[in-house]
DNA sequence: TTGAATTTTCAGAAATTATTGAAAATAATA
DNA sequence: TATTATTTTCAATAATTTCTGAAAATTCAA
């Protein structure tokens, strides 16, 4: 392998934490999505030097995201690993699960604790703030479901479009006045 | 304090390592946002129940994520701390730090990779997959930058709007052809 | 200056998380 | 069915992260 490639494998172990996942998982993510053909258990392990179970934990645990998925070879009874489709799919299906794992519970905590009726002795400014939170994570829940359902190449033209997105509102707005 | 509140400040602290901090740092957080009256670092350390020198550590880390800072108080020598702006404010310099954090690093490292002359025995499939990798990151990137610089209210307008923004870039399609 | 109030630092302890590897479970073959 | 190949599990251990609290540093007032 590589030096150029080992290093970015290095990196994405050591990045693994901030996404979400710890450093083995970083790494044989990134293996798996530079390997063009689909790896086994056994090859994983030997390449990133760690343990068999650690590599079994692992598959569970990128399965978990819909990062990985199997791919079975003629003539051999092991599971091979491939990524679940482009880079772009990747990325979306990290956004998917990390919205489902770092907003969801906050959102419906604070949707119970806002509906529930014994809040007269919740202070008023604390309350007021949990609502404001729960409005904004509703908001950008429910505009990235609306996103996520576009075609990739008509997203693709709008995040290429940036903030002149906003002339194109104006210009809507003009007209449909 | 109201067990509704109290519940809401062990959720943050349990949500903390997902957000990219840890428990207590979380849990100081959400009290602050959720205190009407700034609060000094004994203050914090005695309702969460943590210790003094914890609640320093935790004080540096929220600054260095710009979400808090401090307000002094007539006749009192101690730091208050107060949140760095309403919920929205936040919630923007939450994703913009984790930007900075979670995205740079590994753009960065891609860059210079894809830049290097002696990519020679790097294989191509590996060296196809960065250039994905880095390409939807500088356009995720760009976009963000994009859309930061846009005023407040036209954002949420555009978040509220949704995928509906894609019948409104073909009607600008339309009209501009 | 001095000294009291306050904050920061950081070595060691505690808590948590990650990893190993051998045993158990499962699956495929003969 | 028995045998072999493969995967999973999980108790023990290793590594890492977090937390404490006392000492050092800083800040401010007299």
């Amino acid at each position: 392998m590589s030096p150029e490639l080992e290093s970015c494998i290095m990196h994405f172990g050591e990045m693994g934490s901030r996404w979400g996942f710890n450093r083995t998982v970083g790494q044989m993510f990134a293996l798996i999505v530079f390997s063009e053909d689909p790896l086994n258990a056994d090859q994983i392990a030997a390449t990133l030097g760690i343990s068999r179970g650690n590599v079994s934990m692992g598959i569970k645990e990128l399965q978990s995201w819909n990062l990985i998925r199997t791919q079975s070879v003629l003539g051999d009874r092991k599971d091979y690993f491939k990524p679940n489709g482009s880079i772009w799919d990747l990325g979306m299906q990290v956004m998917v699960e990390r919205r489902k794992r770092e907003m969801d519970p906050t959102l419906s905590l604070l949707r119970g604790q806002l509906m529930s009726h014994n809040n007269s002795d919740t202070n008023e400014y604390a309350l007021n703030q949990m609502q404001q939170i729960h409005n904004l994570l509703e908001m950008f829940g429910s505009w990235f479901d609306d996103v996520q359902r576009m075609k990739p190449e008509q997203l693709k033209t709008l995040l290429k479009l940036g903030s002149g997105v906003g002339k194109v509102l104006e210009l809507k707005d003009r007209l449909t006045k």
